[in-house]
DNA sequence: AGTGAGAACGCAAACGTTTGCTTGATTTTT
DNA sequence: AAAAATCAAGCAAACGTTTGCGTTCTCACT
């Protein structure tokens, strides 16, 4: 027993064949007669055979592994996004390395390095919330190790992303509000720092001008998604001369600080004021009381869409020369989740 | 551009040296001369030179990889054991391979082969709720990829494992509530055929017990964990004649359902009756009523404690021969945790 | 009988690194 | 001054698999 698994060499020995030959018989290969492949095979069955795949990466140069970087699993996006990666790659026989950030930079730069030595065959990356610079993703590019980016992605066009299109979704929930004759909307948006931001609140004025409606700036409110902070952003919406029937919150942390803070200052939620939110805890329905609509981003999506670019990106790599200035920019459509 | 990275080969060559001494440079080895110990790792910085890990697994046999299989990541518990098992694996240099079984015993079936496959050094595992028998992971201890069983364990003796100890957290929760001067405290468990359930059972007994009580068998229910089921037990608990003024949870869930169903009822929660669950879900305080307790599980704990248990294993191989039957069984002590 | 084709298989190199054994040169010990 | 120890570095094998290029053999066809 612990026997040592056996190789292809001792099967070779056996079978009074050359290694090649095995090798090539295992691989149903043309060249190999019917019978030796059967008695190759029928041995390998009875050895218990299995390749090693140590070896195996090593001659071909590649270990059909795909390193994933994200900042936080608990957090549930992540950890659905992860499962459409694994999904994918598991399908294609790759394997999935997985690492937390912890949203540090530090911690970021440490997992990169690793990877690098673990030498990936690809990366897909979700950066912390504190990296506002992709220096230790470059030396990448050299070793010819493709990045995919997703969901929070840098601001530079020379990458290949996956994405959600937030205006668009901002868009459709302000819209609905708007059909739901709502004419005074709130926003509590998270800090002008984020790109994400910017694109919320891009989405809010688009439906207002398409809706001809005139825009209040003074009705979006920044925030640092801290409970203190929305609470707030609640007090000046609520003591605006137009004071907001609809609220649409910047994520479901913030949605919950609000409705609590609602509740306590005596508003009967989603009557006196509807909430809308992005959907980024699933336990949401087990609340009393829950945003009435939601921007679903489709995690498992991203991530598997996400994976395929890369999967993609890795067969393509042989052919590729001149046109490698082809980048993949892939926005998903968040959908409208009515509850 | 896009080189393919150097290799010990090159660096000998420009110096004039052979693999071996390279080789040896880098790695400090007493028997190379101090000049050209830093003339090759000066050499080395230069040309950005990384070791090939695909070399190296192959050339010791190992991939210096962990192999994850858990049921579900999106579940915090399983994400915080996995933060756990990846910073000790991480801080000694290994990385981690997860995948998800999401409760299903054929993908776990199917994800056990292809860590077979790739060769990891060693495996954690938690089980999918449909596994009962653990033959597919028979198949490791032949080729000495030893396992880690953690949280979800098989019933068996000859197997490493760390789990929490449930009997002791629900005898703490249930003293608790008794020193509270509670007398009639209700439980909802899981189901029968679940061991969780029946250490539930086991700690509860033991604290009636302990505390000179007499144990009403009536005041524990089983249910299957839904929301409907859920409620039944909450009729019956209510029903009883001992009405309780307590109620101990299977799960977050559970406790969710039973405090949505009691206000329902217009029972005045953590007033009339008191709840006291088990933690799964971190975000239990963004709600407006929850237990007043949890009893923790520490899953990054667990997973911290089955990867230095893992990783011990692997160090030791090497020097164990005749003793090869000490397992490891550890029972982290679960704490209850006061809100 | 000679040529050609194709089938079935072997040889050997290659991938990058590590390591036990050797060798040659220098220094220390007697 | 000769023998022994120490230092610095090289040689070569090994890990298991794949693959380009041969080689041998058997037939079939002119």
């Amino acid at each position: 027993m612990s026997n040592k698994p056996a190789t292809i060499k001792e099967i070779a020995k056996i079978l009074n064949l050359s290694a090649s030959s095995v090798s090539r018989a295992l691989h149903d290969h043309s060249s190999i007669g019917l019978t030796t492949r059967m008695r190759v095979k029928q041995l390998a069955k009875e050895l218990n055979y299995v390749p090693n795949q140590k070896a195996i990466f090593f001659q071909k140069g590649k270990t059909f592994t795909l390193g994933v970087i994200v900042p936080e699993l608990s957090e549930s996006f992540f950890s659905e996004a992860v499962s459409g990666i694994e999904d994918y790659a598991l399908k294609k026989n790759y394997s999935v390395l997985i690492a937390q950030s912890h949203d540090d930079l530090e911690k970021e730069i440490t997992l990169a390095e690793k990877f690098k030595s673990h030498r990936v065959d690809g990366l897909l990356v979700s950066l912390a919330k504190t990296t506002f610079n992709i220096d230790h993703f470059k030396q990448f590019e050299d070793l010819n190790i493709p990045i995919v980016f997703f969901d929070r992605i840098p601001p530079v066009k020379d990458i290949h992303y996956v994405a959600c299109n937030m205006e668009n979704g901002t868009y459709d929930a302000v819209n609905f509000l708007l059909k739901k004759k709502h004419r005074s909307i709130g926003m509590i948006n998270g800090p002008e720092t984020l790109n994400a931001s910017a694109q919320r609140r891009d989405g809010y004025i688009q439906a207002m001008v398409k809706n001809r409606l005139k825009f209040d700036p003074s009705l979006i409110i920044n925030c640092d998604l801290t409970e203190q902070s929305t609470r707030e952003a609640m007090d000046k919406l609520l003591n605006n001369k137009r004071k907001p029937t609809a609220i649409v919150t910047f994520n479901d942390y913030v949605a919950l600080y609000a409705i609590k803070y609602a509740r306590f200052l005596g508003i009967k939620i989603n009557d006196e004021i509807d909430f809308v939110s992005y959907a980024n805890l699933p336990i949401i329905h087990y609340m009393d009381y829950y945003p009435i609509a939601s921007v679903e981003q489709n995690p498992y999506q991203q991530g598997y869409r996400a994976s395929e670019i890369l999967l993609d990106l890795l067969t393509k790599k042989k052919s590729e020369n001149e046109e490698k200035e082809a980048y993949y920019h892939i926005t998903i459509d968040p959908e409208l989740i009515l509850h």
